[in-house]
DNA sequence: ACTGATGCGTC
DNA sequence: GTCGGAC
DNA sequence: GTCCGACGACGCATCAGT
């Protein structure tokens, strides 16, 4: 019910100040009681913003608005006491949950840094949310998590760089109440003359310096004007005008957003409009995400029990335990939340049945169901193969070929109906007609002539583990995931499909009826052989050796590459070998190529442009324009930009150096796409060793162009910087051609080139 | 009707 | 996807 | 080891602007 309510977007009830805690309410000082004092002026102790701030946005009354009576403050607080939240005097009403209360909490969090220090804060706010306002507990969740919904609703916001600075251009503009309808920033830099332009720039280039929009909007005032003051924002009307954007689509939706972000912004009081524009941007920036949400939100919901008449019977549920007894307690509770949440990824679903049943009833309730997709378990990158056998130590385990596709969880229900979800729960099954068809119950309503013998006759209703891989049915051959990536993705029309797709099944999650991810591999394994029937070309079990020997290991890492593959993945079959996503998300091991040192490919590379460096990397370069040296036309060939593999250190040093190497403009011997122009060019006075995955043909760099593609570039997947070549003149890097030779020479092309071959010899 | 920019998903 | 930093 | 947020290439889908 409650999702429907922020589907339609309902307007929030207006705001009764009377009980609306106003998060403002500091947390009782360390070693203070359970029990909050409020504090007695509002300003001095809660609002550092204020005094800074005299009177407040434009001086109109709305500084007031956010204080609430003394004896109603403090409901929200994100306080690090770890007593709890402080019992009210008396029974509250249905509260909503100022977004100022959201905001204050994100704030402390954001001051931490431990994490053990950010999940106590969040866990005091969601029991005060718990224990207040249960109705506002998931839009809290999504707010807290930066999400509208679920990843399976498929909700976008639609909302970038882009339109936030033209909104928030607007919004802090003078373009109101000017003659003659000015242009008001919508459209290219060419409206620098107006005064919305002109802002626009302004707000741009605030972005760079402070290299975080969010803190922009926050000290930018909002020159909007309302009749009447907009009422404040609570945590669900928040949330509700996000899942509105969300659905927005059509011609002039853009305008629309910006005016629902116009509105929220004048709304906004002290941080509010920092995080309103994080959110909107798609990163809050404060350290917190996914795993610490779900610790909080078990601390919340076990130390102060969800359902609790008024006053609260229970505020510390751990309160009589010893401090150690506490903590395995709640590490408990965490890991039954976190064991259902990776099963039913979905808070919409989870939230209700933890207020109504609490947690310890919770797997009861919820658990994996055919339809729903589960979180996938992923692997760690294993730097040798003498690390994998000390990882792995006495235990039996098993190498896999790591296909270069889609990871796609395959659902098939007792009825027939096929879902397929992606690696991060986007329901893709529209993108896989294909696929779908070749599941023999849904064959039967989509045309019974299609008879597939992939599953096995007794299975009725199944959960894969797959990745889905473009496969060439002429030649039989597997094609790079970039060939994948130019399938369709929506409304796809099976019989209009060009990329063929096969299948590659490797594990098994559920089988008529039953979870199986506490089961070993080994058993899943199987299982999912006994259950299902290879068809070539479609459906695949991956490639495996069970072994545990090193010199085996390397060598079907060798065969695995040659059959276009990017390594191996390797899995205990027994041990430690369930797929609980929750006792640990990582429990498997990739090996690639371009892991082993010394292996892969590295090349040398004259950095010709920089970035400004957002969040965390404010004030400095953030990334660079790496170009390779074609010493025919001796020009810099752009070739890829990289942002990784620095330390702290090195990034601090690059800064230093190259801001004294900054060009006005570029050198006429740069050759590069306007779409990836830096924000200053460099001379081109230093080499770096750059190590990468594969390279491909790119649509916008310009190494060795005219080598391989006539009118097209290469680039390089996975760059990361090694070091700085100080040995090696900037003519000295890696030319053009030795780019197109790395570019041919990989496995993956020489496939390719062997099949053209035989082609040619049979006609 | 077309194109380029933008957003967002995959890896 | 890769990587480094903080814990 | 875990969690988080810097940053990478690339292609489809969508929409503003022409």
């Amino acid at each position: 019910a409650h999702a429907q309510k922020l589907e339609r977007g309902t307007p929030e009830e207006p705001p009764q100040e009377r009980q609306g805690p106003d998060g403002n309410g500091d947390a009782p000082s360390p070693g203070s009681s359970s029990t909050a004092v409020p504090p007695t002026s509002p300003h001095a102790s809660c609002c550092p913003l204020s005094p800074q701030q005299p009177g407040d946005r434009d001086g109109d009354s709305d500084g007031d608005r956010d204080v609430a009576p003394a004896s109603k403050r403090c409901r929200h607080s994100p306080g690090d006491q770890d007593k709890g939240p402080p019992p009210a005097p008396k029974a509250p009403a249905p509260n909503s949950v100022p977004y100022l209360a959201v905001a204050r909490t994100f704030e402390r969090i954001e001051e931490a840094s431990a994490r053990l220090k950010i999940i106590e804060i969040l866990t005091n706010f969601l029991r005060s949310v718990v224990a207040l306002s249960p109705s506002e507990l998931l839009p809290c969740l999504l707010l807290c998590l930066n999400r509208p919904g679920a990843a399976s609703e498929g909700l976008e916001l639609g909302i970038g760089e882009t339109l936030l600075s033209r909104a928030l251009a607007q919004a802090t503009g003078k373009t109101r109440g000017l003659p003659h309808g000015v242009k008001d920033g919508i459209g290219s830099d060419d409206d620098v003359g107006t005064p919305a332009g002109r802002q626009l720039a302004q707000i741009r280039s605030e972005a760079q310096d402070k290299g975080d929009l969010g803190l922009v909007a926050e000290s930018s005032r909002c020159t909007q004007r309302t009749v009447v003051p907009p009422a404040p924002l609570s945590a669900s009307s928040v949330l509700g005008k996000l899942r509105e954007m969300a659905a927005m689509s059509g011609s002039a939706s853009a305008t629309k957003k910006i005016d629902i972000i116009k509105g929220l912004f004048v709304a906004c009081r002290h941080s509010e409009a920092r995080y309103l524009v994080r959110s909107l941007s798609g990163k809050l920036r404060i350290g917190l995400a996914e795993q610490s949400v779900l610790t909080a939100l078990a601390h919340a919901v076990a130390l102060t029990p969800p359902g609790q008449e008024w006053p609260l019977a229970v505020v510390d549920a751990g309160q009589s335990m010893a401090p150690d007894a506490r903590k395995t307690w709640l590490e408990e509770q965490s890991r039954i939340l976190k064991q259902t949440f990776c099963e039913l990824p979905d808070y919409a679903a989870i939230v209700p049945v933890l207020l109504e049943h609490g947690l310890e009833q919770l797997p009861k309730h919820c658990g994996i169901t055919p339809g729903v997709p589960l979180k996938p378990m992923l692997a760690q990158p294993a730097r040798c193969v003498s690390e994998l056998l000390k990882r792995f130590e006495e235990a039996a385990f098993t190498c896999e070929y790591k296909y270069d596709g889609e990871r796609t969880q395959i659902h098939v229900l007792e009825s027939g109906a096929v879902f397929i979800y992606s690696r991060n729960q986007e329901n893709t099954t529209s993108k896989y007609p294909d696929l779908v068809q070749r599941i023999p119950k849904a064959s039967w309503v989509l045309s019974s002539g299609i008879v597939s013998k992939m599953l096995k006759p007794g299975v009725r209703s199944c959960i894969l583990d797959a990745e889905a891989v473009a496969w060439d049915k002429v030649t039989k051959q597997l094609q790079p995931f970039q060939v994948l990536m130019t399938r369709k993705r929506k409304d796809v029309d099976a019989a209009a499909i060009k990329v063929q797709v096969c299948v590659y099944a490797f594990d098994l999650l559920y089988l008529n009826g039953e979870p199986l991810v506490r089961e070993p591999l080994a058993t899943r394994r199987r299982l999912l052989r006994q259950s299902f029937e290879e068809v070539e070309g479609e459906f695949l079990f991956a490639t495996s050796m069970d072994t545990r020997s090193a010199d085996e290991v390397s060598d079907f890492l060798d065969k695995a590459i040659k059959a276009s593959c990017e390594g191996l993945m390797v899995k205990t079959l027994e041990v430690e070998a369930t797929y609980e996503i929750a006792k640990r998300s990582h429990k498997w091991l990739k090996l690639k190529k371009d892991y082993l040192d010394g292996l892969g490919d590295t090349l040398d590379l004259v950095v010709i442009g920089a970035y400004l460096g957002k969040g965390k990397r404010a004030g400095m370069y953030g990334g660079f324009l790496l170009a390779c040296y074609d010493d025919e036309s001796e020009e810099y060939q752009s070739i890829c930009k990289i942002g990784t593999g620095f330390t702290e250190e090195s990034l601090e040093k690059h800064y230093q150096f190259l801001k004294e190497h900054v060009l006005t403009q570029p050198r006429p011997y740069y050759r590069w796409d306007s779409a990836v122009a830096p924000d200053r060019w460099l001379a081109a006075v230093q080499v770096w060793e750059v190590k990468c995955g594969d390279l491909s043909i790119s649509p916008v760099y310009r190494a060795a162009v005219g080598l391989v593609d006539e009118d097209k570039g290469i680039s390089l997947r996975f760059p990361r910087f090694l070091r700085v070549r100080g040995d090696k003149k900037p003519e000295e890097a890696t030319s053009s051609t030795q780019v197109a030779e790395l570019y041919k020479k990989q496995q993956q092309i020489q496939n390719q080139q062997q099949a053209e071959k035989g082609d040619e010899e049979f006609y």
